[in-house]
DNA sequence: GCAAAAGTGTTTCATTTACACCCATGT
DNA sequence: ACATGGGTGTAAATGAAACACTTTTGC
């Protein structure tokens, strides 16, 4: 074992932002302006302040770019590869964040850095190992909403029952039918209809929906398994 | 967003070693020599050297302990409270491993401190937040073995079935059906009947079976999915 | 009235669960 | 001969998959 000495490194995170629009999985990226690699995509991230925690550090990188609060999110990997940084050794904890991307488009005050949503189908490259972060959140999620109701977090406050498959549908990378994913979802008395339905469009309105969370605690407690 | 500026932490790896020994799970815990918190117990771990991976001193770790080499190991997660350990600032990479025990009795030379296996099921207490660390590699143990056929990293080479069973018990935490068990992990074509049985047993010798890697990879690349 | 998406049930098939007795070996 | 765990099949229930037509709305 090494002795009790300790070792000089810089510590970051970085957050792979997924969204949801126009029928697309998207993630947030940021257009360096500073070296090494400005003005190539990255990633939004930046150094662990002394006295914050790593959620604590996610977040905040998170708040500044889209002023949101409240974001689903969840650690995902520790990269520490020696090499992975070209100006020293930095290692980068990843997380994942899932947002509204309708909210955030009213809200949107990026302050420092030119912020885009790119569709997952069509990325451009990205700095250092900021793809192979993204490829591993990525697979974390395509893992996370088999089993845990995270697709919400992606949709907005009221959503149709087309939209929520369109997302299932998206994230999987597989079609659904259509009358079995209304029949199981449904039956797992997780989404509340409302009273809303579409306006304007040029087919039958479709009836919106919300999703419940007090309704979810409550089934997990009795034992119950969300699964897609 | 911080300035590019560094800051000074130290980074450490935890290892979570899982064995399953006498029908029950066990992880092996060092007793501190040193202070903070001498004569405690505490997971195996150490600081990351500045030229190493955080993989590489995971791996480095564990065989210091054990002697082991070649053993199955993934990162789990990264605990970056502020004041997780008391002397200062230390971020640390948690990783659990699979080993088998038998090998392990046989070669272990733990040059370094006095390492012990605990039954998960009657731990000692353990430094900083180091339970926590164990809880989660253990969720983590919890959810993997449902869906990759990783339990057979914790038994011998050649095992009986009945062992086999046992160990999915005591991770997953229920009984099994006997029948219903052997039925479907046999139908998986996974694992291959040996023409060795056990000897000197007060009953019906039990035939050993061991685990096919290759058979798995194919499958795999068919699109097998492992479901216990 | 036509284009476009919403909404709705039944049948078939596959998977999972429940369950009980005979077999081989050592003492 | 008895105690101990090994080994085996079938039937019922549950869950997953396949599949087509009617409804509502805007143009």
């Amino acid at each position: 074992m090494s002795s009790s000495g300790s070792y000089i490194n810089s510590l970051s995170v970085d957050c792979v932002i997924f969204g949801f629009d126009a029928g697309d999985l998207k993630i947030l990226l940021i257009k360096r302006k500073e070296e090494p690699s400005a003005g190539m995509w990255a990633l939004p991230g930046g150094f662990v302040d002394p006295l914050e925690s790593l959620d604590h550090a996610a977040m905040r990188v998170l708040e500044e770019l889209t002023t949101l609060q409240n974001i689903y999110m969840e650690q995902v990997h520790t990269f520490g590869e020696v090499h992975r940084y070209p100006l020293g050794r930095v290692i980068s904890v990843s997380y994942y964040a899932l947002v509204k991307i309708s909210d955030y488009e009213v809200k949107a005050t990026s302050k420092i850095e030119e912020a885009v949503w790119h569709p997952i189908s069509d990325l451009p490259a990205l700095v250092f190992d900021h793809r192979i972060i993204l490829e591993k959140s990525l697979n974390h999620l395509k893992e996370k909403v088999k089993f845990h109701p995270v697709g919400f977090e992606l949709l907005p406050e009221k959503f149709t029952l087309t939209e929520l498959q369109n997302l299932y549908e998206v994230i999987l990378g597989k079609e659904l039918d259509k009358r079995n994913f209304r029949k199981k979802i449904l039956g797992m008395d997780l989404i509340i209809k409302t009273s809303e339905s579409q306006k304007g469009v040029a087919h039958r309105a479709a009836r919106f929906f919300r999703f419940d969370p007090e309704r979810y605690k409550l089934l997990i407690e009795q034992g119950f398994n969300f699964k897609l």
